[in-house]
DNA sequence: CTGAAAGCGCTTACAG
DNA sequence: CTGAAAGCGCTTACAG
């Protein structure tokens, strides 16, 4: 059987326009067609209008499964991230969903820590061009791996060959901020609340709370105080901080979820924040302003890192080979009242 | 040229493994190879076992788009949302991801008004197996034009032919809401913050607050008062209230971030908020709890919308042909101080 | 239970 | 600028 004629029976019993009932219609072959709607090569003024009226006629949109198969291209990122818990995941995709927007990217958002069905990072490949990763959890091998079959880029986290990276500045805040008490608000006895080990970010910032005690001359008050970032986690702090045979006069948070949820608890327990003790969180969420005393903290620039990161995956897709690099965006450090200024 | 030999060639020069190197590797056809790892159908054990060993030593993954263009299913849905300012979206999406990863879909987020390059809504008929909409704004005729095309569910809207829907229920809580503040409270001069005709949902709480109004013989104290939902409407929201001639006793507003925003601004403007004047907001934003005084709210179960839509909209790809139907999950009225309750 | 082969609907050298 | 045709890498009747 001819090929036309397969093709006018299939034509025949589908549902829906194809490119070769537009190509019928229009007069031409289903290359031209694919010229014409593509804009992959020039086409005649009149071949172009006849297949844009059938186009239009036949409400045609092209299955993008065929057209991905044959082009080999997804026009489609993934975007890994660990939880939509926050305003953080949130801004970064509103940042990326806009830069890649404008590329016509597609956007495929995979929550990580949900393995789907004999699912892994690296089944990625084989449907999307390229990946973010946002999530700090993610295993380095797994990503190097990942790195090797499709462009990577990271956001938060950096240190992976072939990646480039997308992060905000950390320790240099962390110590402005830790300084910041020190210095201007006379605070000695500083702890830090969070777990250093369990996230590269967080890590930073207690490196650099770390560096501004010890250009003071100062220890920490007590280790890092590691509870949930959540309100049973700031219950849980403020019965530990409580307990400190020497009440630290100082405690700089990890994010701002601890720092908010210990300022509720230590106002409960009728230690005055601000005064008695200074609280500062890292991230300014919305509630940061709304809290009283209003919480003194750091704001990473989260919406641009996302843009950052569709520019930089789509130049890696578009096949740029530079090696990976790192970007450093800078962070804000937010003076409220928490920390002992005056409102 | 034969098939075969066409083929050996490609998979010479490709660089990664096809259904084709793994059956020559474990000596079988490509159909069978298909079927192990599909699950599609049934097959010896030891075909079984040798295709898996051969898929595993090859590292093979099924390329999507072939897979796709071969089976006319997209295993991905499509979701999409205003904007992601807020949590009301996130919590959606996370309660959409977690049902929607149980079935294996995957997750492509969309971001309404953010047209691509000459895209439409319809045009996901060819890229995704349904679609979720979760917002206000698209025109209704656009979203009839697609569900006639692919399964559609809506979220936070209904009343679209042959879309099931899932919605909070608004009115009942609204009232109650609006009744608190008159019964228990005892104001009487109630203005509405935010334009009902600006969107489904609020209309739906301006009418619950408009038949408490009624239930109690009253009137509305004033037209409502229609700002953006910004720090700047805020300001702008507290002018107005303060200029009008009978300055209200209670203000209920669209969403919380009005509320939030105008309690901040008449706070600043030496209005006790709870006592002078109460404010209601909606959605039981993170801030609610932490401004002074707590934000009395009304909060919807987002997640379980969001678990609830990926629920049905895989129902209704796998081919169930029930008509539309409305899902109505519960809203809590949530109290707090800023309607004058005591903390 | 298995294989040969057609078909899914596009893109893209290749030749003209 | 255009067309014929091969190829992308799978799934799935069909026959055995």
């Amino acid at each position: 059987m001819p090929r036309s004629q397969i093709r006018s029976r299939r034509t025949a019993t589908s549902g829906r326009a194809t490119i070769y009932s537009v190509a019928e219609r229009a007069g031409v072959s289903i290359a031209t067609v694919s010229r014409v709607l593509s804009g992959a090569a020039v086409t005649s003024p009149e071949a172009t209008e006849k297949v844009l009226k059938a186009a239009r006629e036949l409400a045609y949109v092209p299955q993008n499964s065929a057209k991905s198969l044959a082009s080999r291209r997804y026009q489609t990122h993934a975007v890994v991230i660990g939880s939509l818990e926050g305003p953080y995941y949130s801004e970064l995709l509103m940042g990326y969903e806009e830069v890649a927007a404008r590329y016509d990217q597609e956007l495929l958002l995979v929550v990580a820590d949900r393995p789907r069905r004999n699912r892994t990072l690296a089944d990625l490949r084989a449907r999307v061009d390229g990946v973010v990763i946002a999530q700090m959890d993610t295993p380095v091998d797994e990503i190097a791996a990942l790195a090797r079959l499709i462009p990577v880029v990271l956001v938060g986290r950096t240190g992976i060959d072939g990646c480039d990276s997308v992060v905000s500045e950390s320790v240099r805040s962390a110590t402005e901020l830790t300084r910041h008490l020190i210095d201007r608000h006379g605070r000695r006895r500083l702890v830090f609340v969070g777990d250093p080990a369990q996230a590269f970010d967080v890590a930073a910032r207690h490196d650099g709370f770390r560096t501004a005690l010890a250009d003071a001359g100062l220890e920490a008050a007590h280790e890092p105080l590691v509870v949930p970032y959540t309100e049973r986690g700031g219950e849980r702090a403020t019965d530990l901080v409580l307990a400190l045979a020497d009440r630290p006069d100082a405690l700089v948070c990890a994010n701002d979820e601890v720092a908010l949820a210990l300022t509720l608890g230590l106002r409960g327990r009728g230690v005055r924040v601000g005064i008695d003790i200074a609280v500062t969180g890292w991230d300014d969420v919305t509630a940061a302003r709304y809290v009283s005393p209003g919480l003194t903290t750091a704001s990473q620039p989260v919406r641009e890192m996302g843009g950052r990161a569709a520019e930089l995956l789509h130049r890696r897709v578009g096949g740029q080979q530079d090696p990976g690099g790192q970007h450093v965006l800078p962070t804000e450090v937010v003076i409220r009242q928490s920390c002992g200024c005056a409102g």
